[in-house]
DNA sequence: CGCTTATTATAAGCATGCTTATTAAATATG
DNA sequence: CATATTTAATAAGCATGCTTATAATAAGCG
């Protein structure tokens, strides 16, 4: 097997392995109720409340608008908030309600769930060395957009 | 930073890297008027023809229905055949056709230039290790569908 | 053979992403 | 100040995945 066949597999197991991760979760997930793109915005909203919705939508690498219907959706349920900003009256911060305090705390439960399955086996030294080489590949892809 | 975090970290690095990858490839067969979907058909194809629908989903990791659409648009433009099977009438079996070749020369170019960009910079070694700990987040993940 | 069950493909309808266009508010510019 | 441009959120409509239900055919079994 050359170089070139390797990066060939390469790509198909990183592309696997992501996909049985995502997977993984949902599976988890959809047992409370939580489909990917609501535990998305609920994750992301736990680690920085009070964002713009352009600045949520960026962080969780979706278009704005796709984030609107999830908003509308979970601001219906009484999980999130939407509050105006007083100075720039264009825009809504986002918030977490007491109200999905339960839904976070399975969040982060099946979070370690998966994370543990995932990396069952390999030793403190092979997940350091599996993020560096990954960490490199997503600068490879990321910084040249061109 | 703890076992914990790594492994955090880690499912980033995977979720996200896994992402622009697949990015990557969709902006350059887009510019070839090549969608995702109509891509991943073509690509799987063109490693073992003559598969039944239900075959081919299973490849692709998406469920039957989902190729009938794909099918149906590409059997439209002519790229793919879907041929009676003679012994069981109730199943196709798909076939690339001579149009879609061109468009097979474009992919495998495209799946070359990402791939060069993704593993820019890393040795065949690193390659390798990085393969060898992916495939095993893949059989953590994969074995116990539980 | 005749009935039941399994398999293959499809249809209908929902979830969720996108592109493009629109509205309201803020900001820049003459 | 008035107009033009930019920005934040939304609306409309499409693409593509899914779940569930249906039709045709095959296969198993009395």
């Amino acid at each position: 097997m050359n170089a070139k066949d390797h990066s060939a597999t390469m790509s198909f197991e990183l592309h696997s392995s992501a996909r049985l991760l995502r997977r993984n979760f949902d599976r988890r997930a959809k047992e409370h109720g939580l489909s990917r793109s609501r535990w998305q915005v609920l994750w992301h909203l736990a680690q920085e409340e009070g964002m713009k919705q352009a600045e949520l939508a960026e962080r969780m690498d979706v278009a704005p608008i796709s984030l609107t219907r999830q908003l509308d959706n979970l601001e219906q349920e009484g999980l999130v908030e939407r509050q105006r900003d007083e100075q720039d009256r264009r825009c809504f911060r986002i918030y977490l309600t007491e109200a999905a305090q339960p839904a976070l705390a399975v969040l982060r439960e099946l979070a370690q769930e998966t994370r543990e399955q995932a990396m069952h086996g390999l030793s403190e030294q092979e997940v350091n060395q599996l993020q560096y080489l990954l960490s490199r590949v997503r600068q490879n892809l990321s910084c040249e957009e061109k």
